[in-house]
DNA sequence: GCGGCTGATGTTTGCGTAAACATCGTGTAC
DNA sequence: GTACACGATGTTTACGCAAACATCAGCCGC
């Protein structure tokens, strides 16, 4: 631990020796008045302790070739000896770029976003760019837009949107130039380019799964209105509904919470012709879990219900949910590797990319009732 | 768009009159080699435009007293025209500071790491700072330094570490000077600044509700071993059952997983003189309902359950669960502010500061059954 | 032996901003 | 009416770095 309790600048006299002895002068004579402890060595003071030009420092410091080896090694000594750091501050106005990826994201509440989120940083550390998280607190236009008001002054290079692109455009966003932008949850491929999961794909799987198992629709809790994904949900459900000619059920809409899950739940038992149930996630459907467990309905017996997402806690719950996988990691990682791409001009502007889904069988599900 | 094309800088004479009319001039004579597209307005610009000098234009900006209100308004309107933002590596670089706080944590699947994260995020937000997220794969020193000197080039003024401090300790960090640390999980309060739960009087809490309806011990599923929150919660659980004279029955451990907490279910199940069970976190109690209901335990008929977070979805587990709440948001804020004060020097450089716990009463704990 | 090349280094310059200091009217006190 | 304060603005400078250019040995080929 000592080493953080170090103070480099102010070294007495040790860098004296081996080169330039200029420093003496600078360190004392000047006005006391407030001293303003130079809080870090700059390449000016690792280069007079190297007795070399700050040329050469910085050659040492991006690791640039051409630097003869014994030099090297005295600039990387003095570097050490001073605990010198690159400013980055300064390295990103000479060089034009923040190596920092901006994350526009609601709350952080679902699974979805945070393990998005999660890859993204992982993703862009690899690339060697910092994540910069940019929370809004309310899916209100105001909020959205105080966020990107933010953003404008904020050291970013691109910036990925995890939110529905509706939000963003009525915002009446003004991005700063030359910032590129990705985003999920959206369709707005044809205007930004998209990453997101292929969620026509999960549901079909998922609705497909429940009609094989020989029931005779499938019931829907969706999500909120606000949210593409939702949206898309439910229309991928609706539409694979029809494709089998079957005609689907009134729609119960949920707002992803557990708990509004528990609710649309007690109004779907109250249907005994419901025995099948596809929930628009994980969440939702371990509220609906509880609400038939309590109005008596067993699951999978009576009912079936399938999930979206597939949290981590899903295989936990009573019983173990089916659901749809969603690959957050995957969706992360090509969201920075679009923004990198289009930040270097290379790969398509626009346009959707889909990250397929798995569905995953535990026993929430299962034949219906022989006669409901 | 058309603002970005603009090439404001090789404007030849244009500033002359109040609203220049020379712009036509600049597209065309310059070599046309790479051209290189200014990409955005520099405060010069904007004060060739307003016909003011370039100091007008940044107190300006910066909203500082002593500029005429018709001066003001033309430098707005350049502004406006010239889409000018604020460069803010210039800025960071003039200015010594970055407006900008690094967080470093384990991968975001804690709820409690990601709730405090959003905190930290939305209070950082408030107080005009950014943000960075430092995602470290895994706990081991090797990837902590790996974080750390990623960090050491960052452009942060103070660093927020989510994670027990051994792994920072251990890993011989070397922090920029001056960059401020704060700590969570931890019990470093005499070297670092640390905020946390207060784990020991919310576990006293959770001991003492299953003590006073009856049971006659406390069995406990704690969290992993590198955990200083699963460890503290360990130690205030032995205590509280030692201080009401009572033996603490063998320690099982999880790792904050449902399915750790699955597994530590089925062998709590066994025994038969268990009627009572502090889980370390929430979600390894939603494994342990689970296990239970598998082996026929009724919950809370035959065993009492009761967890520690409070996270959302705890209220539809089956049954719903009593456990102790967190203030996740408190915290965030807490850390915050005690970096900030850090920074500013104000406040004390180190000591625990300890956020309240609240026991949730739900469904999940009852008297013990008659006779075992 | 000379021109030119290569590798290693130094020098100059400018990125965009804001602190510090300088200037310049205008009014106000005496 | 001179002195002086004050408000409004302009000028200079430095923040730390790295690209561009300059220098300067040593060495090669002919």
């Amino acid at each position: 631990m000592d080493t953080v309790e170090r103070a480099p600048a102010n070294l007495p006299g040790p860098a004296a020796e081996a080169a330039g002895t200029a420093r003496d002068a600078a360190g004392d004579a000047p006005a006391p008045k407030r001293t303003r402890a130079r809080t870090t060595a700059s390449m000016a003071d690792v280069a007079r302790l190297a007795g070399v030009s700050s040329q050469t420092v910085s050659r040492v410091s991006n690791g640039y070739a051409g630097v003869n080896e014994k030099t090297r090694r005295q600039v990387l000594a003095a570097m050490k000896e001073l605990g010198y750091r690159p400013n980055s501050a300064a390295r990103a106005l000479k060089r034009g770029e923040f190596r920092t990826i901006g994350v526009i994201t609601f709350t952080l509440s679902t699974t979805g976003n945070v393990r998005t989120l999660e890859a993204i940083a992982t993703s862009a550390a690899h690339e060697g760019y910092a994540v910069t998280l940019l929370p809004v607190a309310l899916p209100t236009q105001a909020e959205v837009r105080g966020a990107f008001s933010r953003l404008e002054e904020l050291a970013v290079d691109a910036v990925i949107v995890i939110m529905e692109v509706h939000l963003l455009d009525a915002a009446t966003v003004q991005l700063p130039p030359h910032v590129q932008v990705v985003v999920v949850d959206s369709d707005a491929g044809d205007h930004y380019t998209v990453v997101d999961t292929d969620q026509a794909g999960g549901t079909r799987a998922a609705v497909r799964h429940l009609l094989d198992l020989g029931h005779r629709t499938v019931w829907h809790l969706g999500g909120p209105e606000g949210s593409f994904a939702a949206q898309r949900r439910t229309d991928a459900w609706r539409a694979a509904l029809v494709e089998a000619g079957r005609v689907p059920p009134p729609l119960v809409r949920g707002d992803w919470s557990a708990e509004s899950g528990y609710r649309a739940g007690l109004e779907l038992a109250a249907h005994d012709d419901c025995t099948a149930v596809f929930a628009a996630n994980d969440q939702m459907a371990l509220g609906l879990l509880r609400a038939l467990h309590e109005r008596g309905r067993r699951v999978p017996e009576d009912v079936s219900v399938i999930g979206f997402d597939d949290i981590p806690e899903a295989s936990s719950f009573l019983p173990p949910l089916t659901t749809v996988h969603q690959d957050f990691a995957e969706v992360g990682r090509l969201c920075v590797r679009a923004v990198l791409r289009k930040m270097r001009q290379v790969g398509p502007e626009r346009g959707t990319t889909l990250v397929p889904t798995r569905l995953v069988r535990r026993d929430s599900t299962a034949p219906p009732p022989e006669h409901p």
